[in-house]
DNA sequence: TTTAATCTTTACTAAAAAGTATAGATAAAA
DNA sequence: TTTTATCTATACTTTTTAGTAAAGATTAAA
C-alpha cells in the first residue's frame, strides 16, 4: 500500500498555499521553489487541485493560486480525493480480474470486505484532520494524534 | 493510496493455500488456474511468499507449495509486510524530496506525523486479521469486521 | 539412467505512473 | 497595442511496476 507522488505532493503544495494567507496568491514559480519541485510539475498538480475545486487560479500578471476556501474548512480527505483514487472502490475487482473478466470471488468476498472497511477506516482518519491542522496547528495536531493513538490501542 | 498488484494477488494465493488443507500442496499450474493468473506471474508470487517464509516449496513429482504454518497464526500484516513497503517508512521523506537532497520539511513535520500515525492504524488492523479469518472465517470475519467499525465511529 | 513434473532464477516486454517540455490563452501594465 | 508575467492544456520522455518467457535445477517414478 503506497501513498502516491500526486498525493504527497499535491498535499504539500495546499500546505504552503495555506501557510501564505487567505489574500495572497502564490505563483508557479514560488510555489516550485518552496517545495524543490519543477515549475511543470507544480503545474500539473495545481491543474488537478483547480480542477477540484480546491484552489482557485487567476492568470495575467499579479496571478497566481490560492486556497478556494479556509484551510479549517479543507479535510484531508477532500485533498486526497482529488489527488488520487480511494484504496478500494467498486473497479477494484474489475482491474485485478487476473485473466478472467471479472475477479472470480465476485460473490461473497472476504478480501473486499476487508478492503472496504480498511478504505472507510482511513477516510475516516483523513477526514478528521484539516489542512489547517497540517500547515499552522503544530500542537493541535500532535495532540490530536496522540488522541487518536490511544484510542486505537 | 493503492493496493499493488502484488499485494492484492499475493494474499489470494495464501488463501487459496488455506483452503487447500494443511498437508496437501498445490502445484503452480493449480494456483494459477484457480486465480486465473499465467503460470509465470503465479510464480513469481510464489517465489517472494517462499523467501519471506510464508509458504514452502518442493520440487520435482508430487511437488508444490504449502503454507509455512497454520493459517491461524499468519496475520495480513505478515503477508502484506512479505509484498510490499508499509504506508509510511523511514526512505519516504527521502524519496519524496523533489529536486532537493531531502525533503525540505525534514525537521517538524507534521506530513510525516500523520503518514506514521496512519501506517500504524493500518498496521494494526490488518495485524488483527488473520489468514484464517479470510479463508474461511465466513461469519467471524464480518463479525469482527462490524465490531471494529463500531469501535471506530 | 532417463524422463517428466515440478520449482527457481534471471532476463525480457508491456503498461502505468511520474515527471518534463512546449505552445497557447489571459490579464495587466507600459 | 505591445510586452511580460502568469496560468492552461496537451503531448512527450523517463522511471517504476506489472506481467511474461525461457533456460536451469531438483525430485521421483519408470
Amino acid at each position: 500500500m503506497r501513498i502516491t507522488a500526486l498525493e504527497e505532493y499535491g498535499l504539500r503544495c495546499m500546505i504552503i498555499l495555506a501557510r501564505c494567507g487567505k489574500d495572497q496568491a502564490l505563483t508557479l514559480p514560488e510555489i516550485s521553489e518552496r517545495e524543490g519541485l519543477t515549475v511543470s510539475y507544480a503545474g500539473k498538480l495545481l491543474m488537478i487541485l483547480r480542477q477540484a475545486d480546491l484552489v482557485q487560479a487567476e492568470r495575467g500578471r499579479h496571478g497566481g493560486y490560492k486556497l478556494a476556501k479556509p484551510a479549517e474548512s479543507i479535510s484531508l480527505k477532500e485533498i486526497f480525493k482529488a489527488l488520487g483514487e480511494p484504496v478500494f472502490n467498486p473497479a477494484h475487482c474489475k482491474r485485478y480480474s487476473g485473466e478472467n473478466e471479472t475477479c472470480i470471488h465476485t460473490k461473497d468476498c472476504r478480501v473486499r470486505d476487508v478492503w472496504a472497511t480498511l478504505s472507510m477506516f482511513i477516510d475516516d482518519y483523513l477526514q478528521g484532520i484539516s489542512l489547517a491542522d497540517l500547515a499552522y496547528g503544530e500542537i493541535k495536531i500532535l495532540k490530536k494524534l496522540e488522541a487518536m493513538k490511544a484510542l486505537a490501542t
